[in-house]
DNA sequence: ATATGATAAATTGAATACAATTAAATTGCT
DNA sequence: AGCAATTTAATTGTATTCAATTTATCATAT
């Protein structure tokens, strides 16, 4: 039963359950970071600043592919927080450094379990996990 | 080179690229859409609606995986513009049937040829797309 | 018939996200 | 040195998204 305007139908795209996964899998992050105080935007900015320690925006903002109209409101309520702070570059000016606290650091602890716990929501085969990751690079790769 | 915290590493979450991967292919969508006056929500909701002509708030938001509190700000800006028809169920006042309107259906003529030009941008093999939509399918299935 | 509970959509508030612009600082060029 | 162009964050405005609540309507059970 094919017709004219299959390629519109909403079953046929590949973007819509990407969109859709993505924000479920959110959503499904949320208890466990509820538990933490974190939203997910602000744990994936924490999980860049757990191995770096230090980043300025514009760098976290090619991490995250986010900009600084995302970054900055983020950034601030994570220093309101206590886990990281905000300070210009003395050596330049624009720049503005932002360096992971003490508390910040030690916020990993917890946060370390959290995968786990979500891979147990998904439930992917090992195989499937690394299709999917391939499968995702290549597209990131190809968009840029 | 493995330590302790490498489950809360950015690179080694399958979330992350699914997120960015999501929004990147929003965004590459903007032009194409931007020619028809819709926005990403919009054109997923049009999809629904070429589809089945008539549907109710609540239809909608199993289809689209989203709640009445995105909806329905789309919805009346989808009537704004023309495209659809919002109007109370005279058997049950508490649904709101969303119907398609002559321009919201002739549309689809010019979205019928969004596919192919976003098919170009993102470059798949036949097989990389199926086996990315069984897999993103799977992870839907599992998470409801 | 009426009270209770359930359902549908809308509303409110907070956070995300991006495009476009602005402000400030730096770099490059002559 | 001085001016134009570039770079970095921040800001502004619009749209998305969800959680939680509210409002209105409907269904059910006594």
């Amino acid at each position: 039963m094919k017709d004219k305007y299959d390629a519109i139908k909403l079953e046929n795209q590949l973007c819509f359950p990407l969109y859709v996964v993505s924000k479920e899998i959110v959503k499904k992050y949320k208890p466990f970071l509820d538990a933490l105080d974190l939203t997910y935007t602000q744990y994936i900015t924490m999980m860049v600043m757990w191995e770096h320690k230090t980043m300025n925006v514009k760098e976290l903002g090619e991490y995250l592919y986010l900009d600084s109209g995302t970054l900055t409101p983020v950034l601030k309520k994570l220093e309101q927080k206590g886990w990281l702070v905000r300070k210009r570059d003395s050596k330049d000016e624009r720049v503005l450094n932002v360096t992971l606290t003490k508390e910040g650091d030690e916020l990993k602890e917890k946060a370390v379990k959290i995968p786990e716990k979500m891979g147990k929501c998904i439930n992917l085969t090992k195989e499937e996990s690394e299709i999917l990751y391939k499968v995702l690079h290549k597209i990131l790769d190809s968009i840029e």
